[in-house]
RNA sequence: GGCCCCAUGGUCAAUCGGUUAAGACGCGACCCUCUCAAGGUCGAAUGGCUGGUUCGACCCCAGCUGGGGUCACCA
């Protein structure tokens, strides 16, 4: 037996497998021409970063307008990162977004003929392609324990050449088959490196579907593809995965780039077809005057579960997130007065190459049409979850009345130019409180402070006034008695009479308003009144007033 | 530090060698108006620097500068 063979044997008696058998369980897949297979890849080491949300929804952008694949797989191979549960957060929060993987993993079990889909399921199939590298001379046993990577390394650091485990560096590369077997027979712990053919001074291309053409120097560092615990690093799970997934675009972060030569060279190695890369630009976040990834650690909006938290509508961040992807999709959004994203166009070669600065305003901007726009129970349902999740007061009241907070969600709603005033659901009650009863007298026990000026018994004169106002009347003869009780009570009854000669009257017409706004309300600022006092009623508009006079 | 990516207003950005250098958010003013949120009109605001190529450069090339990324038994 050739001692490569039996090292091979030595190393995994467990694997009868070829990589052959796997071509066969993993046949190429039956697409149509064009459909891509695209995934999306995360660990599951915490929550849902908003820059993952950014490259999951372009991954299923992608897959979905192309007719093809979107999968999900976990890639818990860092059992020493992995956060309990967060597997399960991750899927939930996507599937928020409406991005659900067509294959994958699924807490409940895997879906799809290309599984399993957690890497540290597969690790007979990392192993079956290690046995027959190492056969072939391409992988092989590393015995370097911490101590003298570090060794190597500092040595590399001291005559200022490239640090790494490459050519003379790597001290175990070129270890006989029989050193390496009697090691392994003496029990020292090993991992197993991936034996590189390549050489830095020469480069590698590939072209980058955003990007174009990118050079880069040449892979020569043996890199860990097996760890001591068994299970592979991403470098060679990437390749083993996506080969045997027949993923077509790999779409992941920027910061891959530079590791791609590694990639290459393994596939190269493997005599696989690589895939087409998309490296898509970093969210960043304006630190102190410099850019910076949005970070975890420092940003609230790096975890997506902040806007969730916040009431923002899920698409609101998807079409935020997509006029940064494609910047012509505003334009295309205004032109066809539409937000829907399945409709629009993406491209990745329109993709920019440079990460965007997280724009808050713009995001609220969005939101807020979008808040508007919908209609109204779409609105109303989507509020009520919101409040189920987050606000158990406000919660309680759209079940004790779900109709009146629907009236209170409807106002000024259904016309061309809808209120916008709401940028995210948690807004709502804050502004909507007044509307409750208990809420209101609350205000009123505080007393209200009318415009500086106005004699006790003028506000309180008005009041009593107001209480004779017609109900279920259009909104102009409505206003033209509130503008008869001012002008009883010496307000001017329209602004243009005031200008002209403000001593004249003890208020203008927007005065008179404030007082009832004020009284009602219990704020000098609100939406349409008269849609207010038709939605409180009569019967509580009359005992405001009556509370709201001063003593 | 080596290597790589990037460079148009405050932000997202269009232009693909000849333009008054789009548009959106934000900002300002005015109009509308019972307040606010809207809406309408108008406005301020952009090609990092230095060389080259060219009849002509924001666009092509080089260098510089600046920003970002990466150099793990993490992904």
């Amino acid at each position: 037996m050739d001692r490569n063979e039996e090292l091979a044997e030595l190393l995994f008696p467990e694997i009868t497998k070829t990589i052959d058998d796997l071509e066969k369980e993993y046949p190429a897949r039956n697409l149509p021409e064009g459909a891509q297979v695209t995934r999306f890849a995360p660990s599951p080491t915490g929550f849902l970063h908003t820059g993952s949300l950014f490259t999951a929804m372009i991954s299923y952008t992608v897959a979905k307008q192309s007719g093809g694949v979107y999968m999900f797989r976990l890639e818990d191979t860092d059992t020493k990162r992995t956060i309990e549960g967060s597997d399960r957060d991750l899927i939930d929060q996507l599937s928020k977004f409406g991005i659900v993987a067509d294959e994958g993993y699924f807490p409940e079990g895997d879906k799809g003929a290309y599984g399993p889909y957690r890497q540290s399921k597969r690790a007979d199939i990392y192993k079956t392609v290690i046995k027959e590298l190492i056969r072939r001379g391409r992988a092989y046993p590393d015995f370097c324990t911490p101590e003298d990577l570090d060794a190597i390394r500092k040595a590399q650091e001291e005559s200022k050449v490239l640090p790494g485990y490459y050519g003379i560096y790597a001290r175990d590369r070129n270890l006989t088959a029989e050193e390496r077997i009697e090691k392994i027979k003496a029990g020292t712990p090993w991992v197993i490196r991936f034996y590189s053919n390549g050489d830095h001074e020469r480069k590698t291309k590939f072209v980058d579907a955003i990007r174009g053409e990118i050079e880069l120097q040449d892979n020569d560092t043996d890199v860990v593809i097996l760890k001591s615990d068994g299970l592979p690093t991403y470098h060679f799970a990437h390749v083993v995965d996506d080969h045997f997934m027949h993923t077509t675009v790999i779409t992941r972060g920027e910061e891959w780039i530079p590791s791609t030569p590694i990639h290459l060279d393994m596939f190269r190695a493997l005599g696989w077809k690589a895939p087409k890369y998309a490296h898509l630009p970093s969210i960043m976040k304006l630190d102190h005057g410099n850019k910076r990834k949005l970070s975890k650690r420092k940003d609230a909006e790096a975890a997506v579960s902040y806007f969730l938290d916040a009431g923002y509508p899920p698409v609101a961040l998807k079409v935020y997130l997509m006029s940064i992807a494609n910047s012509n999709f505003e334009e295309w959004s205004i032109a066809n007065k539409s937000f829907d994203l399945n409709a629009f166009k993406f491209s990745l070669k329109k993709m920019s190459v440079d990460g965007a600065l997280f724009d808050l305003d713009k995001l609220h901007y969005f939101s807020r049409e979008l808040i508007a726009r919908m209609p109204l129970d779409e609105e109303f349902e989507a509020v009520k979850e919101y409040a189920k999740n987050h606000d158990e007061e406000f919660f309680a009241r759209i079940e004790a009345n779900p109709e009146y907070v629907k009236k209170i969600l409807n106002i000024e709603k259904e016309r061309k130019n809808p209120r916008k005033d709401y940028v995210k659901y948690g807004d709502i009650y804050p502004l909507a409180k007044f509307f409750f009863a208990d809420e209101y007298d609350k205000l009123a026990k505080a007393g209200f402070t009318y415009k500086e000026g106005l004699a006790k018994e003028t506000v309180n004169a008005c009041l009593e006034e107001f209480k004779a106002m017609p109900f279920g009347v259009e909104e102009n003869v409505w206003f033209d008695f509130i503008k008869t009780v001012g002008g009883h009570n010496g307000f001017a009854v329209s602004n243009k009479d005031y200008k002209e000669n403000p001593a004249a009257y003890v208020g203008s017409l927007s005065d008179i308003a404030e007082v009832l706004r004020l009284a009602v309300v219990g704020s000098t600022q609100s939406p349409n009144l008269h849609e207010i006092l038709e939605i409180l009623g009569k019967e509580e508009v009359l005992r405001r007033l009556e509370l709201a006079k001063l003593a």
